[in-house]
DNA sequence: GTGAAAGCGCTAACAC
DNA sequence: GTGTTAGCGCTTTCAC
């Protein structure tokens, strides 16, 4: 048992052993020189510096594996969502860049984490041993609730209700409801149907059917409150062209829903906004394009992503040392939608 | 130094060691049992059996962090993406759910690795003790080829050209726009004329600008090419609408210069298929429901997110042992496009 | 203020 | 066939 005996390492990346051996001090003072701000440590300046200088003179970076095993911490949060969410599009890709950043500002990175196959596997993921924390993006299956309280890992849910176990950070529905409606109002619609396809079950369908008929009653249109469901867009059209008394003034739930309304009112000769004016949700591609381009309601994508960012950080930070256990409060958040005005929307024809 | 003087474990999660002690074995018979299959490696069936017992009486499971510093792996993936305006956004979605899954299927997670920021810090995340390998989406800064040649990093790259010295898994562009022009060509449609956003500089720009001549010129039409490089869908609808001698079909880049295509015609009373005809490419929402739904170029997404995912794996699996320096000669993989025909193109008017 | 020593929980040689 | 031993490379008490 010699002190060396084994050949020399094949030229891997060094070590914190390395560092401390070219600087002539320990390995613990190095970490501590890394790894703690100044002011929360008690070495000399001057070690500091000799322990940061022979660091970067040797190129050292600290082994991820070997940090994550020894500190219990992971440098991970999970970003979870449904397999058939569109992380890369609509919505949900201005939410990921902006949480993207948030996160990488506090050093963490974040594993994809799709929920498919066994909700009994889902754990082998989501836990803590692999993730520090995690970022759900609605739909959220009813399980990932039960993991929380197993797992005590800290979790923001991104567009989800604000009546969850979890935290949440989500659009204000009810004001995005409110100024749109406002607006059709003010154009001087009065026979206004707010339709959503029928398989859609998102909470936010409802909460929008809700701001709708809101508005309406406080305009003094109670009367005349009509929300509509259907399979499909051609399916609503259809049965709008039979109606005798037809509404001015569509909502759409989304810019999907809208942008199919489009394409089958003008494929049986329904001009937008001339006969009827549309509106909907969603200010992402390609409502600004469509024909006619789309008047909608704009999510604040980015601050959701930024705001559960650092909401999952804060309670990371909580949570050191903590039990698992003693779950946080959860904190709800909810930031304001605005309108964006396009020509699909315009005053309804006389008579 | 007496052998267990600690208090009990705060009711963590069993380890291996707990596993052992249950099953009367030591923890390398465990450790065996359970990640070794039966054929390779020397266990008796009965120990087998009664080391798998044990850990599942007890709900073990192995520790991340402790299992990827010993064996040196990191069970993950990074998926490297820019930061912004992901060129094909639509398609990548698609990619990456297919990505996704055949990466289950080898027990290998992603991390979102966005490159954004100073390019010197991209080497933080893309390491080889954070990382087993990438995938990597179009477009692809040139810096990662130095990064890939430095760390040695199995890496695949998505859509990109196929003569970089990296592996690279793509659509066969020169089949797709083939399919296309013949579909136009069979229309009638003898000038026709490629256009594409003046700004994007993605190699398949290129590449579908040469399908399309050498389309023209095999069909003798060599002296009637025209590619067109325009800021925007409207700038190239007004120089149409002053050319005396029309091109009767468009073949656009992709589906977002497409819809903007679609929307500046109809702005300016230009009618789609009868005046002219549009193609593109790029099978996603909305283009089957644009005015009118769009004739395009299906690009094999679900194939190639699960052609890189193999590849990669492959790569990961030749690497393991070697120097890292010892790079596999980059592997190619082209995957055919399909021609999805709908309402927007059509036969030329007579004269 | 700094260093020594003891792990973190697992894997992988190599004895037995 | 199975157990023993020695790390993986870092963090973190706790002496000095």
């Amino acid at each position: 048992m010699e002190d060396l005996p084994r050949t020399v390492k094949p030229r891997s990346q060094p070590t914190l052993q390395d560092v401390a051996r070219a600087a002539g001090l320990s390995p613990a003072t190095i970490s501590l020189a890394l790894n703690r701000r100044p002011e929360e440590c008690t070495l000399t300046d001057a070690t500091r510096r000799r322990a940061i200088a022979a660091a970067r003179k040797l190129g050292y970076r600290p082994n991820f594996r070997a940090r994550a095993l020894a500190s219990r911490r992971n440098f991970t949060v999970g970003f979870v969502f449904a397999r058939e969410a569109p992380i890369l599009s609509g919505v949900n890709e201005h939410i990921v860049v902006a949480l993207t950043d948030a996160l990488h500002q506090h050093n963490y990175h974040q594993l994809m984490v799709p929920l498919i196959g066994d909700p009994a596997r889902w754990s082998e993921v989501i836990r803590p041993d692999r993730l520090d924390g995690c970022i759900m993006l609605s739909p959220l299956p009813e399980q990932l609730e039960q993991l929380q309280a197993e797992t005590g890992l800290p979790m923001v849910a991104i567009n989800e209700r604000a009546d969850l176990p979890i935290s949440v950070v989500a659009p204000d529905e009810q004001m995005g409801t409110k100024l749109l409606m406002d607006h059709l109002l003010q154009l001087g619609h009065r026979d206004i149907v707010y339709v959503h396809a029928a398989a859609n079950v998102h909470y936010s369908v409802q909460q929008r059917a809700d701001g709708y008929a809101a508005a309406m009653r406080a305009a003094g249109l109670g009367d005349r409150i009509r929300i509509a469901s259907h399979a499909t867009a051609a399916e609503f059209v259809d049965r709008y062209l039979q109606e005798p008394h037809k509404p001015t003034a569509i909502v759409a739930y989304d810019h999907i829903l809208a942008i199919g309304l489009l394409h089958d009112l003008a494929a049986r000769g329904v001009r937008v906004p001339q006969d009827v004016s549309v509106a909907t949700f969603n200010d992402v591609f390609p409502v600004a394009m469509t024909i006619p381009p789309l008047t909608t309601v704009a999510v604040p994508a980015a601050a959701m992503g930024r705001a559960a960012a650092e909401l999952l950080v804060q309670l990371i930070n909580k949570s050191k040392g903590k039990a698992p256990s003693s779950v946080e409060h959860p904190h709800t958040q909810l930031l304001p939608e605005t309108l964006v005005v396009r020509r699909s929307t315009a005053a309804p024809r006389r008579g």
